[in-house]
DNA sequence: GCGTCTTGGTTTGTTGACAATATACAAACC
DNA sequence: GGTTTGTATATTGTCAACAAACCAAGACGC
């Protein structure tokens, strides 16, 4: 009634929202929030008449959580949050070094100056949450940093697998270590480190760089890891050989 | 009645399968085959009647593969295979091309001497294949054969996105080109050279190696592209910044 | 006391029915 | 004749009901 939304859009979110295509998003918003927790059980007729919808949308968003690695379904038991292994989130890191590589090389020959000052400007909002000990703001800031060099590269299939690789990753348990505070401001000397080898053009130093700031994420995880665990047998650089 | 499979696995397929999965892996495999051709368009109620099951299993398969990016869907409208453009196309091969490189490195640092005797066997196989003129023979190895090598390099991250890629990779429209009949003895000499470069242990040579063989797989699709199309404005070697 | 079996309730898997939207065709108007 | 409007049909989106499987608690036998 007293909404005065251009009726346009209006009838676009009608044409192309299902109930279906909005649940997913709603729980897909839960799961990257924390709200859902890996391994809690999702309960189709709580969640449908919470949401108000009936049991066959929420259903059809499980099967496609479930395709997008959020979700895992156990036959007549029910579908739970996945749980991402340290040695799956070592692999996520793997193969990000190798991706974000290949996105420091391609930003290194393709920035434009508006893209440049673009990056500038978030690593100055990088720094400031950094000086502000603000741990919130500064993994918002250093998810949307990343996410936009991977924009920048120019291919939409990286951009979508690294996307989806990052939500995975999401899901690995101990994850809110990799923003501990002490890693703040080297964290933040890398990144500028990066944006000045792409800003100078120069593809290889700005690869190594991109790889060895995912890589050192990893070193992190595996640190905190062992730290925690004690002594544990924490797995090795790469999974072993798969076999089938 | 008759057969005498083990009850175990029996018991394990009907805890594992539901029907959704079923006509799930039916309609991928319908569409990996051709049998599916892109842009086709699915009628739930022909498609569930001839798989003897009701809408309900056929609708979430459907949201599961449109989130595997096989399918698209219309609200109101319907789901239709998904269909690749030449962009696309070359944007997972650039992808392919920096996954495959890392592939090949991993594999020269890790190989064993039994998955090396195994990849040379797969190469035989594809010789013999060559010589033999037989293209859908030489397709199906040479899919099995970059497959392998990839789940050898032991990381399951990588080799499901992998998968993915190469799925979506089907449905590029004149996907058939790449396996042209002439290309069929250099790419079997270029497989040599890696598996070659593998058993030396020289992970720069074998990931140039790979990263080469992958683009000139890209560089024989532009190039019948531009054969066929005549004049058209080919995409360049990636694709436009993105921007939202 | 311990383990097994039964049993009731809960949850999922599947189905069929209803409502809403889009497409195709025919009729009316300019 | 061409365009538009109205209607019929088909298809999708959503819902509610039924059947099967799982889980927990109590009864029973040892």
């Amino acid at each position: 009634m007293s909404r005065q939304a251009p009726l346009s859009s209006e009838i676009e979110i009608l044409q192309s929202q299902s109930l279906t295509s909005l649940v997913q998003r709603e729980l897909e918003r839960r799961i990257t929030a924390g709200e859902l927790a890996p391994g809690d059980k999702l309960n189709e007729i709580e969640l449908a008449s919470e949401l108000n919808v009936s049991r066959g949308p929420v259903r059809e968003a499980f099967r496609a959580l479930e395709q997008a690695g959020l979700l895992r379904t156990e036959k007549n038991r029910g579908v739970f949050v996945r749980s991402v292994s340290l040695q799956e989130a070592d692999e996520i890191y793997a193969l990000r070094a190798v991706l974000d590589e290949y996105v420091g090389r391609q930003l290194a020959q393709r920035i434009t100056p508006e893209a440049l000052r673009e990056l500038r400007a978030m690593i100055e909002a990088l720094g400031a949450a950094s000086a502000a000990r603000d741990l919130d703001d500064y993994a918002r800031l250093n998810f949307a940093f990343h996410d936009r060099m991977v924009e920048l590269a120019g291919n939409g299939k990286l951009l979508e697998t690294y996307r989806r690789l990052v939500k995975e990753l999401t899901l690995y348990r101990r994850e809110a270590l990799s923003a501990a505070p002490t890693a703040m401001p080297a964290s933040t000397r890398e990144h500028r480190d990066i944006v000045s080898a792409i800003a100078s053009r120069d593809p290889e130093l700005a690869g190594r760089l991109m790889r060895e700031h995912v890589e050192r994420g990893r070193a992190r995880l595996h640190a905190a890891v062992q730290g925690q665990a004690g002594a544990d047998t924490a797995a090795p650089a790469d999974t072993p050989a798969g076999s089938a």
